[in-house]
DNA sequence: GCCAACGTTGGC
DNA sequence: GCCAACGTTGGC
């Protein structure tokens, strides 16, 4: 199957780039929407790549990942302390999922948002979207040569 | 801080 | 199954 790519959102006070960098890969838990569950747990594929979007305070493309796992149930689910936890998730009967992701780059310059709105081609993607919050979204393969081409 | 958009919950 | 109320996300 061709490669697909995906927009991953983190806030950046939580977890950045910067700390994936540093940490080399991480489980992308904490996921508690079901569409973005779905695509997660379905849709992707080991080998994709994805891009790191910072929300909040800096809203941009701030660089690239790579899914390096197949769904695996998100553990944070059966932390009762924790703040992602949901009594119906189980190990027996897990409802939450995550990957694996890996750093892959830190683009040399972030794309806003702003500068996004104004690119040519990328009128349909999901991230500009009114409305769109969806924390784990797709993007097509034309939309990801745009931005590439963009970024460097 | 405000507010639009969206998802979830729960009463009926 | 409908829908109002509520909570959350996230841009501005």
């Amino acid at each position: 199957m061709a490669k697909q790519y995906w927009l991953l959102k983190s806030e950046p006070s939580s977890y950045s780039i910067d700390d994936l960098k540093r940490d080399g890969k991480t489980e992308w838990t904490g996921v508690r929407n079901y569409q973005a569950r779905n695509t997660m747990r379905d849709s992707m594929s080991k080998g994709d790549l994805a891009f790191y979007y910072h929300s909040g305070e800096e809203t941009a493309i701030v660089g690239i990942c790579e899914i390096t796992t197949e769904a695996i149930p998100d553990k944070t689910a059966w932390d009762a302390k924790g703040h992602y936890f949901d009594a119906k998730s189980s190990p027996m009967n897990p409802i939450w999922f995550c990957r694996e992701v890996k750093f892959k780059q830190k683009l040399k310059t972030p794309l806003t948002l702003a500068d996004l709105r104004n690119i040519k081609g990328l009128e349909k993607m999901v991230l500009l979207q009114k409305g769109s919050r969806l924390s784990v979204q797709p993007v097509s393969e034309k939309e990801w040569e745009v931005i590439m081409g963009m970024a460097k």
